[in-house]
RNA sequence: GCCGGGGUGGCGGAACUGGCAGACGCGGCAGACUUAAAAUCUGCUGGCCUCAGGCCGUGCGGGUUCGAGCCCCGCUCCCGGCACCA
């Protein structure tokens, strides 16, 4: 214990004893506290019914090879709230792990022949290292890594109760598929028609995969965004615009039977919902619209390239014909998902064949365009080329008719004068039994009267899909599945788990590299013992990180992916901070699988994160830092050159913490000379402040009392430690502004300066600087925590810093006995004045008036009114 | 196109609820200390002018108000999300 000596002495008052070094050594410094933090456990916490719970969490990351400011910057944020929340008495829970499997990991482990596990395991192990010489705080006891048997067979256990709850199931679809990374990916997954990883465009590929039915909570997920108060409203639009609800309605329009067959059928209204009603499958086409006030409109019916009914068009068309729409659609198939929906022309083709439009009865012709998708509703829409303006641009292309069925204040009353679409709301006009009806009302009833003769209904849909989480890689979850020639598909029971991922060395990508080895692949089936093939799929790695904020509330439980007392006691994270490209992605996955979880009766919140902080990202010449842009500055350079204190501080104070900001090397050396006058004016008033007893705070009314005022230099010195403490509490309370709360904390560190510069010694009072002093190094404690660490102890104190309550504020001292007022003339600033707090108005007003400045202003001028803000400011109008 | 956020000195950024625009930091200038430099400390630092003073100034144009960076109307530009979504 080599700092005992120097605590002493400093405790003696100094003297020759006094070994507290003028030069701040940031690097002896923080090694000693981090040395000792670890032989204290000093941030494993339990659970502690008696105190409240804090559950401080910031992304797991994903352990790829080089970690930066960037990383930095979002666990010093964590970290301060962290240590800010323990300051107050909270019982904080702030852990760590890894997000250890994915696609990365295999990559490089191709590139340089490494498998993945070690890969990931020493970039863990430096990452590790890293945070450590930050001196972040965690509970590291609780670490998961999601890569490991004893995490991800609850990952396969969860997929299980999925499974059990009917919300795991395999279909045959057309999936995303990322020809780079050689797997699929899930909708989310697809930014802007390229692989959100490697920024490859994405191809359709007909492939039999697990989905998870997210859709079944699309619903919810909507609306208990409501209920997230605590987090960026853009974060919530995202996943608002992601879920993309839509109301409206089906209807069906029957199919005219082949021309011949029922000549004038057209002709007759009625026959439509005979027709409909009656038809198969096969003789109706149904479109989803938003719109069907507008149904009397529909003039013709456009389905997507790949609908059904194109097949059948082929079928019954003539050879030529037929020929010409089997290349439509296989150009629109060939076709990049970008190509075909930046192209705002819109090629269509008619198919020969006629439907019924069920609202007029009229025979209406049926065409196929590549504007419509098949993803998308019913893969078909009802052309209304009056009040939708792709319709009304197909319509003039085509040469097909517009009919105005909605009647707006100012639209026009004939198709032939529209230059445009209106889209508006308006009058049902030339809609049968509907029209005069008002456009909102008509959406009502026309989905009353479809319901009612059986011709359609009211519905909602989504732009969500359901999670496709299977992927044709190695480095990741095993999918617990067996297929069996007799029994089919059969989950593995659970006592089996985990179905562990072999320790393979060809996971060279093209097909699933589990299917290669056979010993992993031949298995017996569960159900009836005979021969059985695994899944050789693995899950997507957002499936692992849906759930890990759980575990670490229980880690080691062996019954269950997590505890129910601990789940109960921790969740929900009360602080989440994170990246903003998660939006949609971790952060709607996650809602998902709180929800059902809870569903389940695992868990009592519905969501999740209740507070979330988005942090901005950390630039240098313009870019994000990143390996392949040469531009990283690493938290091993900046501590070797600052130390991880100056770090720490700086990653705050350049910006408000959901901002961006650059890296400027000057801006870090500016806040090393702050921490090292922090350093300075402790060395400098030490031998002052020992002859006041530690942890001593001076009562308000001695200063007063002593004729203090604004002269007092002690009682001006005490206003602003009480100051910076109101406003750092108020700054980080608030907001999480720590830029602002950091800059508070310099301002009182410049008037300690300034007392020192202008105080004679014997006019010091020991007890106030002490108290300033103490002050300081307390609210700095949770930013700069080695720094404050050291200098906690040679002002005397036996006990860490970090385990001291937040300093409180006294009015009394914050408050002044005197305040400048502004004085203005017709809004404009004349002079100034420095009355007592509180002046009553009248007071103001005849001090204003008798100023020096003032006069010229008011000079032969008629005071028509004046102002009166007490304590702040008084304005003269004159005319 | 729709939705969300934003535009403040040379730079990063402050400004509670409509009340002294530019806190704090960087950079710059000047001074002190030094043989000198670095470091440190102190002061100044939005622009302009006829400079003890005044005028202008928070993307642009209007408005409300005693008073607008903040509120209202109309634009403009930037960032992010969604987007032939029926």
């Amino acid at each position: 214990m080599a700092w005992t000596g120097a605590r002493e002495a400093a405790a003696r008052g100094g003297g020759e004893g006094d070994r507290m070094q003028e030069h701040y050594d940031f690097r002896r410094i923080e090694k000693k506290w981090q040395d000792d933090w670890d032989r204290r456990q000093a941030f494993e916490v339990e659970m502690d019914p008696g105190k409240p719970k804090y559950y401080c969490l910031v992304m797991f990351p994903y352990p790829s090879g080089e970690i930066h400011m960037g990383h930095c910057r979002v666990y010093t944020i964590g970290d301060v709230t962290a240590r800010y929340k323990r300051m107050h008495g909270y019982n904080v829970l702030h852990p760590m792990g890894w997000d250890a499997f994915g696609l990365p990991a295999e990559n490089a482990a191709i590139k340089h022949g490494k498998h993945p596990k070690d890969w990931t395991e020493a970039n863990i192990a430096r990452i590790k290292r890293q945070l450590h010489g930050l001196g972040i705080g965690y509970d590291w006891r609780r670490e998961v890594t999601a890569c490991y048997p004893d995490y991800y067979r609850w990952t396969q256990w969860l997929f299980l109760l999925m499974y059990r709850r009917g919300l795991a199931y395999r279909k045959k679809a057309p999936v995303n598929w990322c020809p780079e990374c050689a797997t699929v990916l899930a909708n989310e997954q697809v930014v802007g028609g390229l692989c959100w990883r490697c920024d490859t465009p994405v191809v359709k590929k007909e492939l039999e995969q697990w989905f998870f039915r997210i859709t079944a909570y699309a619903d919810r997920l909507l609306d208990d965004l409501a209920l997230l108060e605590g987090w960026p409203e853009r974060v919530r639009v995202m996943q608002e615009n992601w879920i993309g609800r839509s109301h409206g309605a089906y209807i069906d329009f029957p199919l005219v039977p082949p021309a011949g067959t029922r000549p004038g059928a057209e002709a007759r209204t009625g026959d439509a919902r005979r027709v409909g009603a009656t038809a198969a499958d096969e003789g109706r086409v149904r479109v989803f619209t938003t719109r069907q006030d507008t149904l009397f409109g529909a003039t013709y019916m456009v389905v997507a390239p790949e609908h059904p009914l194109v097949e059948r068009a082929i079928r019954e068309a003539d050879p030529a014909r037929a020929e010409e729409l089997r290349r439509f659609r296989e150009r629109a198939r060939d076709l990049s998902e970008i190509d075909r929906t930046s192209d705002p022309a819109k090629e269509g083709l008619f198919t020969g064949l006629y439907c019924l439009n069920p609202g007029t009865g009229e025979r209406i012709p049926v065409w196929t365009a590549d504007y419509v998708l098949m993803e998308y509703g019913t893969g078909a829409v009802m052309g209304v080329p009056a009040h939708d303006q792709r319709d009304f641009e197909f319509a003039r292309k085509y040469g097909l008719p517009v009919r105005v069925v909605i009647k707006g204040p100012d639209s026009p009353d004939l198709a032939e004068e529209m230059t445009e679409a209106y889209e508006g709301e308006g009058v049902m006009v030339d809609s049968g039994p509907f029209s005069g009806t008002p456009s909102e009302e008509g959406r009502r009833k026309v989905a009353q009267w479809l319901e009612r003769e059986g011709l359609g209904k009211a519905t909602t849909i989504y732009r969500l899909r359901d999670w496709l989480i299977s992927r044709q890689r190695y480095w990741g979850a095993p999918i617990p599945i067996v297929y069996c020639d007799r029994c089919g598909v059969v989950p593995v029971p659970e006592d089996q788990l985990p179905v562990t991922l072999p320790h393979v060395v060809d996971f060279t990508p093209g097909e699933s590299p589990l299917a290669r080895v056979k010993e992993f692949v031949e298995t017996t089936c569960p159900d009836c013992g005979g021969p059985a093939r695994r899944e050789t799929d693995t899950m997507d790695t957002f499936v692992c990180s849906s759930w890990y904020y759980l575990r670490y509330t229980s880690p080691g439980c062996e019954k269950a992916p997590f505890d129910k007392e601990a789940v109960d006691y921790w969740m929900p994270v009360d602080q989440y901070i994170g990246g903003i490209e998660h939006a949609v992605l971790h952060l709607l996955y996650s809602r998902f699988f709180t929800k059902v979880l809870h569903d389940a009766g695992m868990l009592r919140p519905v969501e999740p994160f209740a507070n979330l902080l988005a942090q901005g990202m950390v630039t240098k010449d313009g870019a994000a830092m990143s390996k392949s842009k040469g531009n990283i500055v690493s938290p091993d350079e900046m501590a070797e050159r600052y130390g991880a204190d100056t770090a720490r501080v700086f990653v705050l104070f350049a910006a408000p913490p959901e901002k961006d900001f650059e890296w400027t090397d000057a801006g870090v050396q500016g806040t090393f000379r702050f921490l090292r006058r922090v350093w300075r004016i402790v060395y400098d008033l030490r031998e002052l402040a020992a002859k006041a007893p530690p942890g001593s705070v001076v009562p308000p009314a001695e200063t007063a009392a002593g004729g203090g005022g604004l002269d007092d230099p002690n009682r001006a010195l005490l206003r602003s430690a009480h100051r910076m403490v109101k406003k750092m509490t108020l700054d980080i309370d608030r907001r999480f502004n720590f830029n602002t709360a950091i800059a508070a904390a310099m301002e009182m560190l410049n008037d300690f300066y300034r007392y020192v510069e202008n105080v004679p010694e014997a006019e010091r009072s020991p007890a106030a600087v002490r108290e300033a002093l103490e002050k300081l190094v307390l609210c700095l404690a949770p930013f700069a925590p080695h720094i404050t660490e050291e200098l906690w102890r040679e002002l005397g104190h036996e006990g860490s810093v970090h385990d001291e309550r937040w300093p409180e504020w006294d009015e009394a001292y914050v408050e002044t006995e005197e305040v400048e007022v502004a004085v203005q003339v017709n809004g404009r600033l004349r002079d100034r004045m420095v009355v007592p707090k509180g002046a009553g108005e009248e007071e103001l007003r005849e001090k204003a008036l008798a100023c020096a400045r003032v006069g010229p202003f008011v000079e032969g001028k008629e005071v028509v009114k004046v102002v009166v803000v007490p304590d702040r400011l008084v304005n003269i109008v004159v005319r």
